[in-house]
Order: structure tokens, then C-alpha cells, then sequence
RNA sequence: GCCCCCAUCGUCCAGCGGCCUAGGACUCCGCCCUUUCAAGGCGGCAACGGGGAUUCGAAUUCCCCUGGGGGCACCA
């Protein structure tokens, strides 16, 4: 049989770091088996549910790359996927159920509920609702003739218990008594989750639900209704969820949640997926560097760890520089142009990606995040706007600086053929002449070219630079200086 | 309150009864390389939550406690 797993986010929020690593579970058990990975809209909350946050799940998922097979956007043998579109179908089944007796009109109301509720809290008794504050058979049928809306449920057998084998967990058992009698209809007509979801699952022949540990306890429910439908329950693996740096759940106020967040900031999506398939999976043998193409030969559900993770945005932004360095001087020119073009406020010109070129490289192995290359380079394409202060103090307000920036400037007057080879003679010679240091004679050029002690590597900066915008910057920096 | 899940360095992951004086990665700290910063190399700090039980032997099995997490909606 085919394996066949669907991702069903909500479009009630923006695509979370933690949903995305659902996805590529899926995504990677999915390929890993020659199965069917499935988008489906999960859009049955109306008053939640926006265009804009339907948009940013299915760009991130595609910015992940992580493509799925067949489904909402791009269509399948099931129709648009879209919850939203499928009301009747729920309905149908809900009604089905009631006349087979599963499932029933409930009149409760919420102030019975709560009084349900409160006796089971009273006596140590299960709060799960389970339908003892229905009215008579005879009023449910007057209060329906009247036209009186009513919810419908479905009915938990009780007593009893459902068992199930979880891939990640293990051996699961719910007992029915603390499973209640869940509402499918709302009294408008709309399906919940639970029946919507579980409806989709059936029709859809999916044969592995990977989803959040959050909905570990919903399971019975799910298992129950696909009985009762007279189909066969998937398996299920629930994964543990992400938790914030202080063991507490992954929320906003530990930083971004949101993908795009993390985009924007300059992350490669290849990073992001090895980081999010590192929290709750190893690929084995000490590797933590992995492609997703090599996590699909070697992913396995049954390893997955059980323990909640916690996001640690700093081993991410290590993966990201690794990526990063990997990457081939083409594509990462691609990527690091644009970037440093926005930040210019305008493009470069011919000579200047000539420098941007032969500087790139340099560049590259100095970014951890993407937004840096532009920081780095700034100084290559636009005088110095200002000198860094800390640099400035440190560097250039000592007696040496002045030793060095006059010596520098002679010296690099002198070279005609300007090549770093021949800037790195020049330099040096200043040195000796000067009896300076390499620290204490160069650190002041550098602040003097780039504005701070921090750059990519000198002479092939100044190389890049040009002969008479060194000269110039050097000249500036010492007329600051006296 | 009721039910469920989880428990190894600060963090992620290895470990599935003896190979553990517990391994790798991130972070942090040294040193080396070096014109700065990175990268790289080398080294270091750092953990089996507690208590019982089983066993010749337990990080690994079982029980209890504690701690953390999840669920208990006409939200998903």
C-alpha cells in the first residue's frame, strides 16, 4: 500500500517553525517510503481563517522547498483540498451517523456543561462530557420539529477504551471515560476540526498521520469516528513540540515563531530544514550537516525522539554559515548582489562588480547570515559615512596611528602596479621602516579605508578599492587625526 | 481537578544490561594560524533529577516521587 501523509496547517497564523518541522517530517517519511506527501487547507474556523495567512504557509513551504505532491494549490484526484469547500460532505457524514445512532442532536447548554464540569471536578471525576445532560428522546424531537438549532455530537461508547500503536510514542491507551462526547456540527451547520479532519483522512486514503503531540489526546476521537465510518485508522506518530530557551512553549516573546521571520533575516532554507530535522531526529553516525535529499534516504519515524526541543537560534545561525560556505561562488553571488545593491540604494556598475567579485569570496566565509555581506562591503562601493567610534578610539588615537598613516601613505604612493601582492610589499616595508608592529601599522589603515577595526582581509580590500581611494581615504583619516 | 506524554552536559542528539573513567554537535573558555574579524586546527569546562526494586552488573528494566510539557471549546 502506499504510504500517503498530509500536512493540514490552519491558515489562522502565520507558518510557525514548529508546523514547518511537521512538514518535513512528513515530507521526508513520505519520500523516504516512495510515498505521497498531501497539502491540505485545514480552513473550517471562519472567523480566523485570512487570504494573507493562507499566502505566507504556502511561500514558506515553497521556500523550503519542501514540495508536496498533490493537494491544495496544485490540485489532485480529491479536489481543491480546501476544508472550506467540503462542508456538505461533513455534514452528510455527521448526519449519517446520527440516524446509525453514533452520533446525536445535543441540546446541552453551556451552563449545563459547565455544571457537568464542575461536578466532575467536585467528585474527582473525568471532566470529558458524556452526554448525561441531554433532554428526553421525546423533547429532542419536539425541540428539532420547532426548528431549534442544536449541535451534534458524536457518541463515545463507553465503557471501553481505545488502543493504538503510536510510531513515536508506543503503546497509547484511552479509556472512553475520558474521551467526551465531541461536537462535529456546530449549531450553524459547520464541521469542527475533528470531524473535518478525520472525514478528509478517510477520503483521502491517508495511511500516516504525523502531527503534533497537542493532538495525542484528540486521538481516540479520530480513531473512534474512522470506525464508526466503517473505515480503517491510519497510524499515528505524534511528534513532541518545540519549546522556547526557557523550557516553556515556543511563543513570540522568545523571538520569531514565524518562518518568514526567519527569512528575512537571511537564512537558507536548506539550513533551516537540516536544523529543523537535527531537533527530535538524528541522521546517525555524527553527522549533523545533511541535505534533504540525504535526510530522505536515511529518515526513519521510529527514531524520532520523544523529548520536547528546545529552538536554539544559535546552533541554527552556525548551520546557516555553513551553508553558506558551502555554497558555490555563482549562487551565492546571485543571493549576495541583490543584497548588497538594496542596501547601495541603487545598482552596481560594471567595474564595481569586478570588485564585488573578486571581494565575494572573502566575503563569504566571514557571513553567518545573509544581510551581512552588505555590511561587510559597504565600504567598497560608498565613502565612509562614518568611522566607527570604539574602532576609532582604540586604533587611531594613539601615536602610531599617525606613524603608520603617514608611512602608509608613501609608501603605497610609490606602487605603480596596484595588486595585493604589491600593496602587501609596500605595506610591509612601511613596517620595517616605520619599526611598527603588524597590529599597530595596519589596524590604522584598516579603520582609515573601512571605517573599523573589523573587515574583510586588507590588501586585497585596498586592491579592490583602487590606488586613489585608498590614497584619498588614508589622507582623510589623518587630516581627522591632527 | 481528571487524563496523557516526557526526563543524559546550558541546548540538540548518541547510548537500547557489561564496550561508559557517558560520545558527538552548538554555545562558552584557552592555545595555534593570522594584518582585524571570521574560517580552520588543537585542547578545556559541562550531564545520567531523587528514592526504591530487579540483576553478578543499570544511564539503559520496573515502581514511586519530583520536575517539565500537552489535553480536557460550537479553536485547530
Amino acid at each position: 500500500m502506499t504510504v500517503r501523509v498530509r500536512f493540514a496547517p490552519s491558515p489562522t497564523g502565520y507558518l510557525h517553525v514548529g508546523s514547518a518541522r511537521t512538514a518535513l517530517y512528513n515530507y521526508l517519511f513520505a519520500n523516504a517510503n516512495d510515498g505521497v506527501f498531501i497539502l491540505r487547507s485545514d480552513d473550517t474556523d471562519q472567523e480566523r481563517n485570512t487570504d494573507e495567512f493562507q499566502e505566507d504557509i504556502l511561500t514558506h513551504l515553497r521556500w523550503l522547498g519542501l514540495d508536496w505532491d498533490e493537494g491544495f494549490a496544485i490540485g489532485g484526484p480529491h479536489g481543491s483540498y480546501r476544508q472550506s469547500d467540503r462542508f456538505d460532505r461533513y455534514s452528510e457524514v455527521a448526519h449519517d451517523l446520527v440516524r446509525a445512532g453514533k452520533a446525536y442532536y445535543s441540546f446541552a447548554s453551556p451552563a449545563q456543561l459547565d455544571e457537568f464540569k464542575g461536578n466532575a471536578r467536585d467528585s474527582g471525576t473525568s471532566p470529558a462530557y458524556d452526554g448525561s445532560m441531554e433532554p428526553s428522546y421525546d423533547q429532542v424531537s419536539r425541540r428539532l420539529a420547532d426548528g431549534e438549532k442544536a449541535v451534534v455530537r458524536f457518541r463515545v461508547p463507553r465503557p471501553g477504551a481505545t488502543l493504538f500503536e503510536d510510531v513515536v510514542r508506543g503503546e497509547m491507551r484511552f479509556d472512553h471515560e475520558q474521551v467526551d462526547d465531541f461536537v462535529m456540527l456546530r449549531s450553524d451547520g459547520t464541521p469542527t476540526y475533528h470531524l473535518a479532519s478525520t472525514v478528509d483522512d478517510v477520503d483521502y486514503g491517508i495511511t500516516h498521520v504525523i502531527r503534533g503531540e497537542d493532538l495525542l489526546s484528540s486521538t481516540p476521537k479520530h480513531i473512534l469516528l474512522t470506525e464508526a465510518m466503517g473505515a480503517e485508522p491510519a497510524t499515528y506518530a505524534h511528534l513532541s513540540l518545540l519549546m522556547g530557551p526557557d523550557g516553556k512553549k515556543l511563543s513570540k516573546r522568545h523571538g520569531d515563531t514565524a518562518m518568514s521571520a526567519y527569512r528575512l533575516a537571511g537564512y537558507l532554507p536548506d539550513a533551516m530544514n537540516n536544523y529543523l530535522a537535527l531537533l527530535g531526529w538524528n541522521v546517525g553516525d555524527d553527522e549533523e550537516v545533511v541535505s534533504l535529499e540525504e535526510m530522505v534516504d536515511r529518515f526513519d519515524l521510529s527514531t524520532v525522539s520523544r523529548n520536547p526541543a528546545i529552538f536554539d537560534v544559535r546552533k541554527l545561525e552556525w548551520l546557516n554559515g555553513v551553508y553558506i560556505r558551502e555554497m558555490d561562488s555563482q549562487e551565492f553571488a546571485a543571493v549576495a548582489l541583490p543584497l548588497v545593491e538594496e542596501d547601495l540604494g541603487r545598482e552596481l556598475d560594471e567595474s564595481e562588480r569586478l570588485v564585488f567579485s573578486a571581494m565575494l569570496p572573502l566575503v563569504k566565509e566571514r557571513t553567518k547570515l545573509l544581510p551581512e555581506v552588505a555590511d561587510q562591503m559597504r565600504f567598497l562601493f560608498s565613502p565612509i559615512a562614518e568611522y566607527d567610534e570604539a574602532s576609532w578610539s582604540k586604533v587611531m588615537e594613539t601615536p602610531e596611528a599617525t606613524l603608520a598613516l603617514d608611512g602608509a601613505s608613501s609608501a603605497l604612493d610609490l606602487v605603480d602596479v596596484w595588486t595585493t601582492q604589491a600593496i602587501d610589499d609596500a605595506l610591509r616595508g612601511m613596517l620595517t621602516e616605520t619599526e611598527l608592529s603588524a597590529r599597530k601599522g595596519l589596524q590604522p589603515i584598516r579603520v582609515a579605508v573601512s571605517g573599523s577595526t573589523v573587515s574583510p582581509p586588507l590588501f586585497e580590500s585596498l586592491e579592490a578599492l583602487g590606488k586613489d581611494e585608498t590614497l584619498a581615504r588614508i589622507t582623510a583619516a589623518r587630516l581627522r587625526l591632527s
